[in-house]
DNA sequence: CGAATCCTTGACACTCTTCAAACTGTGTGG
DNA sequence: CCACACAGTTTGAAGAGTGTCAAGGATTCG
């Protein structure tokens, strides 16, 4: 069925979050996957689509954006492997966002007929996935916050702890130092910034030996100084481990 | 068990979203439920709580907000009669977000527990309660992408046109003409904007004959243009029913 | 009738945007 | 190995949109 084992992505996952059964695991295992390799900047839904099939991130990173009046954009979420980024399609039929890659990835599809019958079948299975979707709609509410009451540079330290815990918490991540594929424009997208005053902005950080942020690194100097600036609590990532 | 027929309404709402089979009304108008009344401004569960009991809301107005910084307060969704404000509580243990009453409102709660086993018994049901939280999450993402990429005028015309739909669907609303229990101080926490700024941008739409807003009324006076001012597309409200 | 709440107004300050240009780094083909 | 192109970053100057503060006016309700 899935090539490789590709699927055993989405079993740790979802194993870090409520311990699976064996079943369970079985179930998710032999789901049936097809795998693909994007570029960088490629879209995998579009806003209006209705997709049949839900895409499980295995290496790179996406963003879900919108795009409004002539050309403005907005990111929603930025996704990390062992995302399913568009899980919310197996219940909303018609996307009201895009999907598109940041960096070249590898995806996995899986269809949402094998997806419901696992949910019916494993109501264990289907909590977790229903609390991933919750999880995000969490980060929303966060990142709302953030642009309707904080100012960019709490907003865009603010974003730099998050990725950084959820880039740990997936072991992709460690001693304060990250990857970083998104560009300035991206960052001003996600923040709802002009990408000038990102850049000023970031520079006023460097200035303050909060980061250190050059090639395709994050690095965080100061990361209790940066929690401070930003009044971070991470509780919104949900990120400890519940039974179900 | 339920007092009166509170959970009548959560059928009508639910019925209204996927044609639910008699044995599904059945299990959902058994659930235990304790109501009460609660006077405007008033919480009923708060960041940090970990509560054990979702709250349905069947008359009066509540909203989601956090707080930030020193009194900042963001306003993340408001609610009305038939929605369930709290429901992601069922898998995410700990709030991360305050809910309150806005006016004098009936609430009905409803415990986790038995919800919980509602959506293992009749998957069905759980799946539509699924894609209440996922119509919540799309919501907050067009919030967001207002607040990161509209003007103010933009952002306050369009929060009009989603409230006035989200009241027709449960028939609070009609001809172009709704209950409007909210202050000026409410839509700039809700918006990202300071009252000022709401007040005079309301000037401004009056001015144009968009709305009137007096008393506890708003009257939309040109739909068509408040629609195209806004670039509001219902789409994200996910209205259509669908079978399951 | 008084008190509270909400709305309105003015003046001013500031954050952030826009536009346009120059600079840096990196990969590619000759 | 250099020249070039391209994508991304940095800089400056000017201005729009929105926030803040503070005070006065209008409603509503007991």
């Amino acid at each position: 069925m899935a090539s490789d084992h590709s699927l055993n992505m989405l079993v740790r996952r979802l194993d870090s979050i409520a311990t699976l059964s064996d079943a369970e695991r079985q179930a998710i295992e032999s789901l049936p996957a097809r795998t693909r390799v994007l570029k960088p900047g490629q879209d995998i839904v579009r806003d209006g689509d209705q997709p049949s099939q839900c895409c499980l991130l295995l290496s790179g990173w996406a963003c879900r954006y919108k795009v409004v009046g002539e050309g403005k954009r907005q990111i929603l979420s930025f996704h990390i492997p062992g995302d399913i980024p568009d899980l919310q399609s197996l219940h909303l039929h018609t996307m009201d966002h895009s999907l598109g890659t940041l960096t070249e990835a590898t995806v996995a599809f899986i269809p949402h007929e094998s997806l419901r019958e696992l949910t019916v079948r494993s109501p264990g299975v289907g909590a977790v996935l229903w609390r991933e979707t919750l999880v995000d709609a969490a980060t929303f509410r966060e990142w709302m916050t953030g642009m309707g009451r904080r100012s960019a540079y709490e907003r865009i330290a603010h974003l730099f702890c998050e990725l950084y815990l959820k880039l740990e918490a997936v072991e992709l991540a460690g001693e304060h130092r990250c990857p970083w594929p998104l560009t300035q424009v991206d960052l001003g997208d996600a923040t709802g910034l002009s990408n000038v005053h990102v850049n000023r902005t970031l520079q006023e950080m460097r200035g303050q030996g909060l980061i250190t942020l050059r090639g395709c690194t994050l690095v965080i100097q100061a990361w209790d100084e940066l929690i401070r600036a930003s009044e971070f609590d991470p509780t919104y990532l949900h990120l400890e481990k519940r039974a179900t």
